[in-house]
DNA sequence: CGATTTTCATTTGTCAGACAATTAAAAGTC
DNA sequence: GACTTTTAATTGTCTGACAAATGAAAATCG
């Protein structure tokens, strides 16, 4: 663990990649406790602001926790699937808001990944599962339900589908890839019309799902790819064409 | 944007949450100026140590960058695709090595993922990824190659399989999959035959691309999942032997 | 002696103030 | 006008201090 004081980089950014390389190769192991921050400071050859600063770097990407007190510390925090889940859907909300990512593009990678559990879950899902996709569907087709609640129990019907294939990993991955979309189709504003395909849609899915029936389920899924891809161009379009109206009333 | 002297929660974590929401929800915009931490400061009512350590714990999820200097100060960074796969990586890593994640789920995960992009790589591919993937069977053929650089051949190949379905979400999701699981695939020592075998059906999967045939790149994806696990189990079956031969002679 | 309370030492959380390093803009100079 | 110098703003780092939490040891009491 060194550290070089004449770099452009800053002190606590090198100290924060030096601990993070150690946690990383498994020098130090979860739940152990890292040297107090003064003996940090001392060891480094830096101040303890210093020191706090690196250490707040690896909080904020939960490799850390602290404890205040006598016997508390800086331990190596466990990764868990809930933390880990919540950085993926910070990180890819921002990259699909910040990077102009099209709607089709990212509907695209989120049906494509999907796709990729239905198998699994064909085989695997249990009744809770299937309870759990059966409920949505219901909530889905109720009445008066806003844009916003449509879609957030959209996103907990592929949750639960995911979920299904009984695999953490692809929970973990896809769980943050469909969160992150949820702006970009909270612009879609869903007419009764379309509300009711979509949850027709997801009801022939839960039904092969249910009947262990892979095939059937993907045919499923394409259709509500399809359908949803169609449902964001329209939007656009829909923008694109006031655009170009604002840009000719001005001129 | 306020903060409770009162919460339990340290001040620096709810600075860096308030700000952090107010970039997500766009109320700060990209390459926008933060204020000073001087006014930052002021503005929540804490000391100037206070606001630089959320402001690292932003900097650690690259939401923001500094620079020194007048005129500097704090921007809201662009999340770019090579920041967000390293988190993911990182994240990702951690999540497999610390959770004790056994081989076969996360092997299960990865081509799962990876059959996902089959279909669009099928459709899209272009000249030069054939030519990265051709290029990566080559050197997994030559003689000579340490189990490190066959498995960083490895990814890389499967990393020219994801890039060539030409879209950059899956792309950084999918690579982040892949690298993490490269610790794993580490433990594996491959034999000259097992090699053989892997590159032949690297190029199997090649030439099905190439021919634009996604069905018969899906089945040979498919046969090296298979060999993949075959091989996990193998090596997993091994330790096992070596812990109890271990623990009957010490008993 | 055992249980309870008190004290205490350790460690993180926060603050105040200072100085160094960097950098862009303003002022000065030729 | 082009170049150099100065200056002001801003982050990076340090020093020293105190508050708050917390577990362990010491003291007290039944």
């Amino acid at each position: 663990m060194k550290i070089d004081p004449d770099s452009p980089e800053e002190l606590s950014a090198q100290i924060a990649r030096a601990i993070r390389a150690a946690i990383m190769d498994g020098s130090l192991k979860v739940d152990e406790r890292l040297p107090s921050e003064a003996e940090l400071a001392e060891s480094f050859g830096v101040s303890r602001p210093t020191v706090r600063e690196a250490l707040k770097r690896l909080a904020a990407q939960s490799l850390i926790r602290t404890q205040r007190g006598a016997s508390g510390g800086a331990f190596v925090a466990r990764q868990s699937y809930a933390q880990a889940r919540e950085q993926l859907i910070t990180t890819s909300t921002l990259l699909l808001s910040m990077n102009g990512v099209d709607f089709a593009t990212a509907c695209e990678a989120r049906y494509a990944l999907e796709r990729a559990c239905v198998p699994l879950a064909a085989a695997r899902r249990s009744a809770d599962h299937l309870a759990a996709m059966r409920a949505e569907i219901a909530r889905q087709s109720t009445a008066g339900l806003s844009d916003e609640a449509f879609c957030a129990s959209d996103v907990a019907f592929h949750r639960a589908l995911v979920d299904a294939a009984g695999n953490p990993i692809l929970s973990y991955q896809l769980a943050g890839a469909v969160e992150a979309m949820q702006p970009l189709m909270n612009m879609i504003t869903f007419t009764a019309r379309s509300r009711e395909r979509i949850w027709a849609l997801h009801g022939r899915i839960a039904d092969a799902i249910e009947a262990r029936d892979a095939a059937e389920a993907d045919r499923g899924l394409a259709d509500l790819a399809a359908y949803t891809a169609e449902l964001g161009a329209d939007v656009m379009a829909a923008r694109a064409a006031r655009r170009v109206n604002r840009h000719t009333e001005g001129a």
